[in-house]
DNA sequence: TATGAATGAGTCTTCATTCAT
DNA sequence: AATGAATGAAGACTCATTCAT
């Protein structure tokens, strides 16, 4: 005898719809729990430790389990970019308000933005380096097109800000661009010490481009 | 009778120093044509496609035959690495005479270390993937010290010529970190395509952000 | 509706113990298998040419295929020896009846220790050679005190038999020693040849050996 | 000019003799000091870490100048394996006057014999092990034959001292034979510690032995 | 859906031996 | 006689992936 949900009684013949929605959600849950443990081996092992075989056991599967998920690791570490950039786009959102005033945007998205790199660096690598030392990996020129939208979606606010500061369309992306460099260069100094060389904390330095940029936009 | 020349007279039994200074260079040589197929290969296939056998193949060897000249891969990976720091060096050195005016040679300085990591993309991965994603390449702690100082030795110029212009020590330290920084994001964004999504062009950003650097400290 | 019979009704969430049995007999019956091959390998060629692939090929697997029973060649080395020695308990067990009397199970024993030996050559380098010219095999101290137990259990019955007989515990154990040293070296000369040179069999002279102790020990 | 030696002035177009013969001691030498090397670096490493290169580095030579001096490395087990037994033999002749008492004799020649492969334990190995376990290296069936004979003279003054004890021909074969297992039993229990699994001591109980069997012998 | 077993390509490295010099 | 360079076969082990259950 079919159990019958207490909201509502299907016919038998109809397909039953909260069930498939309850599936779909069971699936997806699981799907988010294979990225969580990725996720994890990822920032504790590095790209190199990352294989199948870690990454399910962190998830409590064997590494075949994973094949009824995902089709490839490829595709696991697809779909770990992505939502790394959609964290991204979380934690900058986070740093302002949406009515905040055009400079403290600026600010508070552009230092989220090396924060949350600062955090967590496996995601930088992921971010950059996946696409040429370790071609192999399956990021389809479509997925890397909605990649790089989410990047600079991340940005918008500070490119936004710099228009309302009275910078021309031109120069507001210029200035934004440069930004991301200098974000991203002196995170990469961070993460590998080379910045130790000279002595120098890679935020401090970041939060003083920061400002300046500010005041001569202002000006 | 033993001949004797009057010119060149070695004893028989004193080493033959010519020859050996022949067999050494011959070695060199050999050395020499091994890494250069390591960086042909590295620079077509990345760091994990640079295995031994894909560099003795492009060498015109065996696998093993490496280890005649090489007692590791890694040992390679090092050579390779500190080579292309050399080479960064001559690069950045030949770029502006001794006897420059300190703006000129901070200019010229900052744009050949650019332009050298912007025509050798896997190098500035050796230089800096090596020591993070892909630890078990043996780089000793040693290594790694002598690595960062040839790497600011590169920058000696820069750091030199700001405080010709005037800038204390500690700033002119800072704002070659923050330079090199920049100069190393901006690569980054542009081997990877990143740039692309603002549509904007790596070199012209850093030559304007140096550009600005030296004018605001003329002031 | 569920069908339940009254027999075997286990319910659903529970495991199912018979298959889990089934399962792990299946595992352990193929561990075996590539065992047998290891033995079989073992004798025909040795300690150095039973390597994976030989042991592979000889169990109809490729090598990889090992790795899922076997997390390495000194994992089956291990289990090889420890069986060797459960086999060897029993031949000895077998070949005097509890009860016996102390005299013929000293005898029985002893000889069932040398005929083990006698039919499984290998299996006395395993037990030997492997802990000396061969380190690398990866006998833990732990496992190599367990396989001491069970050779010094193998010849329980002697040691036993001569205490019966009237030994003080620590002339008993003394002559169980020079027992298994006299065994172990006419084994030796035999499997190696070298007892033909005094055109003699081993088996002969230690069975000999045993008759003179036991007389010797009932005076 | 030829260089004239100062016992005979050998013309030149007859072979110079003396110098053949210093140029066969030299090449001898040199055979000899591999040979020694070969000695230290198997007593050291053992069997596997007695390779070519090792050999050679011990010896002051690469492993290709090896070559010259012997066809294989084989070969060099060979010699090495002979002149142990040659040592052995001085080892034990050196034990006893040829006019010592037969049961002096026989006791200091057995022990002498112990006490040789108590010190060296690879020579053991390489006397008794090399022609099964590791098969291809090499011995042919007429070096086996001498090396054989060589083994047996080492126990001939036991073998005699028993008929001189009054043994017949054949029960001084037999006992020489036994004698000789006993001893190499207890040698192998103690090289690889299976000895102390009984706690005891394998030259004391080897004393013993050849104790009792003199007085048996005696009666 | 999850598993264990199996595979094949690939990884670095070692080693005895040969050869030109 | 000695060397350095080169080779080819072999070694253990890893890994992403597939397949039957």
């Amino acid at each position: 005898m079919k159990k019958r949900s207490s909201t509502a009684a299907a016919p038998e013949f109809l397909p039953d719809v909260p069930r498939l929605i309850r599936l779909r959600a069971v699936k997806d849950m699981k799907k988010q729990m294979i990225l969580d443990a990725a996720r994890r081996v990822f920032e504790k092992d590095g790209l190199l430790g990352a294989n199948m075989r870690a990454i399910a056991n962190e998830a409590g599967y064997t590494a075949s389990a994973l094949y009824n998920h995902y089709a490839s690791k490829e595709e696991i570490y697809g779909d770990l970019l992505s939502q790394s950039l959609d964290r991204l786009n979380d934690a900058v959102e986070a740093a302002a308000p949406e009515n905040a005033m055009p400079a403290q945007r600026i600010e508070r998205h552009a230092l989220a933005f090396y924060d949350f790199y600062l955090h967590y660096p496996r995601e930088l690598d992921l971010g950059f380096y996946l696409f040429q030392g370790m071609q192999p990996l399956g990021l389809t020129p479509e997925l890397n097109e909605r990649l790089n939208q989410r990047l600079r979606e991340a940005l918008g606010g500070v490119e936004q800000g710099l228009a309302a500061l009275g910078c021309s369309r031109k120069i507001a992306t210029q200035e934004t661009t440069a930004l991301f460099g200098h974000c991203v260069g002196l995170l990469l100094l961070t993460h590998t010490g080379r910045i130790r060389m000279f002595d120098q904390e890679g935020r401090v330095l970041f939060a003083a481009y920061v400002k300046k940029l500010i005041q001569q936009v202002k000006k």
